[in-house]
DNA sequence: CACCGTCAAGTCGCA
DNA sequence: TGCGACTTGACGGTG
């Protein structure tokens, strides 16, 4: 079983993604952007690795208008050597990757140029896949689209559209349940028809059910029977509710307490779980962590680096706590830690104890820091009490401190998120 | 450096 | 008939 997380890192440098205006673009502007990306691709794969994150979905914003004319280059060709490089870390490593094109591509409009539009970008989301060279269980997960006022014809053009495809784009789509116009039985019954795989979201059943009698256990192992030996084994999304924002938008993080108790319940091994969240490679990494057999104490202290000075700002009860728990060295109270993280996080952010924390960051730079990096410092930090200056700033100038002195614990930590 | 309106694309609901 | 929401971060112009 491998877990993942999408197209976005949290807290890692040097990972994200560029993009530019429309009327910006221009060749020069387009190869500049595309090697960024690339780029940070490699850097994010790089990573992952490093994390034994297993599973990723690829941005499709990766090629700047993509699968439009504005772009006609031809960067398959043009950066083949670093496709092939970051593809062989991903395969190397048994790394599992997919796209997932968004709102836009809509391959049962009833006009025919969206559908052209819609077969163009699937052929470029499969044509990165293929210039990866990854094999054919690393999916591309779409929608079946729009309604139409008339469900049945829209589902026979998607049928009927996808018949069309290459067989390259074939190969490698699949088809997931949305939050309102196609359920899973919809799905179910669309992907039996023309045999493709169906990915199970959670999170856009409770929103848009078909039976609100039946478990997610009971469709993922519907959906199961869609998946052939040759796609890999089955994909599905989890992600649960934001309480503060309307239905289906995805939490700030993944409460690990819910997610156990799902996966607790699906008695399997044999699914990956792709994690749509918003703080990303962080809920990856933790649900990893509540999962694996294999982990030690270790792994808790290497997260616990990366997140000591984020909760020493929320909560230093909870920190002083955390360091308790972690001082039994043969236990592994992964859940436990993961808990009282939560627990911190949500806790509101004081004057007093953010500036504590800063001080801690501090600490790093006392004796190397020039005199006027000094006065900077402190000055920021009167401002800051007297409400002159935003904690933004403060963790700014921090920041730079790090990578200027070059303190890799302080760039591998959240405090800056 | 901080702020904020805007951004390729499609569909749907609502005024 | 036309516009905002959807959902999101980042671009890019301004102060």
């Amino acid at each position: 079983m491998n877990i993942g997380y999408a197209c976005l890192t949290v807290g890692v440098p040097d990972t994200d993604q560029k993009s530019c205006m429309l009327k910006n673009a221009n060749k020069e502007k387009l190869l500049e952007l595309i090697s960024y990306n690339l780029n940070s691709l490699e850097n994010i794969i790089d990573y992952n690795i490093k994390n034994k994150i297993k599973l990723f979905r690829i941005s499709s914003d990766i090629i700047p208008f993509g699968s439009s004319p504005v772009n006609n280059l031809e960067w398959w060709d043009i950066f083949d050597s670093q496709f092939s490089r970051i593809g062989h870390k991903i395969k190397t490593s048994g790394m599992r990757v997919s796209m997932h094109p968004g709102q836009y591509t809509v391959l049962n409009s009833p006009k025919k140029e969206v559908v052209e539009n819609a077969i163009e970008d699937l052929r470029y989301h499969t044509k990165i896949l293929d210039t990866l060279g990854v094999g054919e269980d690393n999916k591309i997960v779409l929608h079946i689209g729009g309604v139409y006022n008339d469900k049945s014809q829209a589902i026979r053009r998607f049928i009927s559209n996808y018949r069309e495809l290459d067989d390259s784009v074939k190969q490698r789509l699949i088809i997931e349940n949305d939050d309102k116009s196609y359920n899973i039985s919809d799905v179910l019954e669309i992907g039996s028809i023309i045999n493709v795989p169906v990915v199970f979201d959670n999170l856009h059943n409770q929103v848009n059910p078909f039976d609100k009698s039946k478990s997610d256990y009971y469709w993922i192992d519907k959906c199961k029977e869609t998946w052939r030996e040759k796609d890999g084994i089955q994909k599905i999304h989890y992600s649960q509710q934001n309480p503060l924002k309307k239905a289906g938008s995805h939490s700030s993080t993944i409460q690990i307490n819910k997610f156990m108790s799902f996966y607790e319940g699906l008695e399997r091994d044999d699914i990956d779980i792709m994690l749509e969240v918003k703080d990303k490679n962080l809920s990856a990494v933790k649900c990893i962590n509540c999962t694996s057999i294999d982990k030690s104490i270790k792994d808790l202290e290497i997260e616990w680096s990366r997140y000591k000075y984020m909760v020493l700002e929320n909560s230093p009860s909870d920190y002083v706590e955390i360091r308790k728990l972690l001082n039994e060295k043969d236990a592994y109270p992964a859940t436990e830690f993961y808990n009282l993280i939560e627990n911190a996080l949500s806790k509101e952010i004081t004057i007093g104890n953010s500036i504590n924390a800063a001080l801690h960051i501090w600490g790093y730079f006392k004796k190397k820091a020039t005199d006027r990096e000094k006065n900077s410092f402190l000055n920021n930090i009167e401002k800051y009490e007297q409400g002159q200056t935003s904690l933004k700033t403060i963790k700014n100038n921090l920041w730079k401190m790090a990578v200027k002195y070059n303190q890799s614990y302080l760039l591998d930590s959240y405090y800056f998120i």
